[in-house]
DNA sequence: CTGTATCCGCGAGGATACTG
DNA sequence: CAGTATCCTCGCGGATACAG
């Protein structure tokens, strides 16, 4: 038993289950982003959302649609191989829309992002 | 020498670097929104901060602290110890109120959330 | 074409000790 | 009180192989 194991912090187990944080949580995923605005304009086919998302292996391209279907916000199959095709739920197209809005926030602050990454690197470098 | 690298994923490079992942990005961090809501109502201290964010290691609340202040939404001393304090910038007030608003839209649609995951499990348990 | 099963690297989150 | 430096673990993203 190694001495190191991973505790549960008081304060974030009963913030991990709060809505905020389920959403959070699956746009952090580092494909599914771009996962879901490839459905938005209708459903895909397996190899077809591959090609779309260029440079996907595989399994995470399965690993994202099934966290994304588990959430509620894309449907599929869950077996059955042959063609088969997944797309935005209403709460899928939901969220898309609430990812531009987060889109919007961030291009109409991208100077000051950007502007704060510079001054902070300097900041460092003159320590 | 592992035959194993990580590759950049081409899609992926270019939107890696837009102002919405790097928005999304700071927003998935473990304990982000914890902490820019703890300094909500004015600037805390270290250890202000530390008891407010119940379970946070004293390194990780250094590693949030430094990638905010990265970001530009916190202000706050880069050196120096003694008692120094942390508060949002006018960016970091504006994020929390987008943290807000994707937090009224999750709860707007807490029964959907939960409908769908029960839904999925017992679609999988079934096979 | 698609799903499942391994195996692996690496970076984030965490524990702990030392410094002024 | 707060900053820096290690060391560790675990899970995500990825590569690859095989089955229907």
């Amino acid at each position: 038993m190694s001495r190191y194991r991973k505790r549960v912090a008081p304060g974030i187990a009963s913030f991990a289950e709060t809505p905020l944080a389920r959403v959070l949580g699956t746009l952090s995923g580092r494909w599914s982003v771009l996962a879901l605005e490839a459905m938005h304009e209708g459903a895909r086919h397996f190899n077809e959302l591959q090609r779309r998302l260029d440079g996907i292996s595989h399994k995470v391209l399965v690993d994202t649609l099934r966290a994304l279907q588990r959430e509620g916000f894309v449907f599929g199959p869950l077996t059955s191989p042959g063609l088969s095709e997944y797309g935005l739920t209403l709460l899928g197209v939901d969220l898309v829309a609430l990812i531009g809005e987060i889109r919007a926030w961030s291009e109409d602050h991208r100077p000051e992002l950007v502007d704060a990454r510079d001054c902070f690197e300097e900041a460092r470098a003159a320590g």
